[in-house]
DNA sequence: ACCGTGCATTGATCGGGATCAAGGACTGCG
DNA sequence: CGCAGTCCTTGATCCCGATCAATGCACGGT
């Protein structure tokens, strides 16, 4: 048995203030359409998709769903972050994801939640009742093929995930993560090398299988190093990619 | 960077050793049938998917798929037991799964695969090419709807690793995978709680993140509280279930 | 400007599991 | 049967990351 400090446990977290705020949806003016599972359907189950969407506005804590609870909705997240999670109950907590625009929340569909999700940011999310969302894939070829697409990807990503928690030291687990973030693909016209931190270091801690501390003394030694530095303690530019993935390849 | 021994790494592996022997294929007796995706589909699905497979028998210590192979196939296991897994450059392993009769290898397809696998014991799959067995999901709803159920599956159970790897202690992590072993379901007609243990101790340990001694001594202390006996090594009871599952869940 | 609060960093110490190192047990084979 | 090879168990010691404990820092409220 394991004591953990009660501040790690879902710190900005307000248990049923999910602001919800359901809207009239407008598929064709949302930015996350091309990154998510709408982009893959034809215009006619779009409007099929849309008429079932409901959208909601989450603030930062905002609980969106609880492992163990009913599940009635599936999501797909139109912009900000979430973090997924699985606790013990002692209160252990283990961050199995943080979600993006773009990205669907529901994949490992069941008849109750398997996880927890919470909003890290102001976020807004299109949320769809399960059981019409079913309807509309078993009718949409396209939709069911998009959604085994996306699954057999996060079931690739969760193997890396559990070879980082497995046999990966901190600073290859910080490494392999730091690269992961979104931020790195040339085709954004972002600063290259700069990667946003939306979550705190409690969240990269839970996600990574590390301590709040020992995340911080591997980042210090990474600035010390050359290999990243950080503008503010939420802004990170890789100074040195190809030393962050000798690292994360465990190459060092 | 860390020196592994290299006696952990694919003990028995004998690459290139694997034994094809392309049979003809009669789902109709297949044991594994009512186990596997083939069990899904009507009989003209299930004729064509006969026509597709090629049955391959593989000695102990065969070589299925390496990492970063090419990747024609896609297999789905009919007898015998396979270890999944993923290296690190110095030799580190991660085993990622365990697959048994009936459970479908090439979920995460892409052009290569993206883990290796292995025979455990002497073990019989049937082989699929990638190409033909796309189209033929491509033209069979229920196939494909299987398959996205079991990766939605295997997701949610990647998930509970993540979980094990990153927060679970030692003990934890052993409870939390005997339990997960099949031969706990009560439908079955073995001796109840028996299970068995195909798999050698370095498998188990880089199944769990652990090392091979650590696999031991937690086993020899969960025999010595009375928690399981060990009729041999490779043979295991659970005499106390409940205290079994206290400590998967972190409750002890 | 001054706190107060929450998060991040840094330092000192601890401990669970890794590593190093023998033994012991099982298995197949001459 | 004896022997070799392989795997498993057990003991001694070590070390990476956890834990305990301040301190630093940014921001918001008054």
């Amino acid at each position: 048995m394991i004591v953990v400090r009660t501040s790690e446990v879902a710190p900005g977290s307000r248990p049923g203030g999910c602001v919800e705020r359901p809207k009239a949806v407008d598929c064709d003016t949302c930015g996350a359409r091309a990154l998510s599972v709408c982009g893959s359907v034809g215009d006619s189950d779009l409007a099929r998709l849309g008429a079932l969407a409901e959208v909601v506005t989450l603030p930062a804590g905002a609980v969106l769903t609880r492992e163990g609870d009913d599940a009635p909705y599936v999501f797909n997240i139109t912009s900000g972050s979430l973090r997924v999670y699985k606790l013990l109950p002692d209160g252990r907590r283990q961050i199995t994801g943080f979600l993006f625009a773009g990205d669907f929340l529901g994949l490992a569909i069941s008849e109750f939640y398997v996880f927890s999700a919470e909003a890290i940011e102001p976020t807004t999310v299109c949320r769809f009742r399960k059981g019409p969302f079913r309807a509309l894939v078993e009718s949409s070829r396209p939709l069911e093929h998009m959604l085994l697409r996306r699954t057999s990807h996060e079931l690739a990503a969760a193997q890396n995930q559990m070879l980082l928690l497995g046999r990966k030291t901190a600073i290859e687990r910080l490494a392999s993560f730091l690269l992961d973030l979104p931020g790195h693909d040339p085709a954004r016209p972002t600063m290259p090398g700069h990667v946003r931190l939306p979550m705190r270091r409690g969240e990269i801690a839970d996600y990574l299988g590390l301590t709040i501390e020992t995340v911080s003394r591997v980042l210090t030694r990474m600035k010390a190093q050359g290999i990243i530095s950080m503008p503010s303690q939420n802004d990170l530019v890789v100074e040195r990619p190809e030393l962050l993935r000798a690292h994360a390849a465990g190459e060092i």
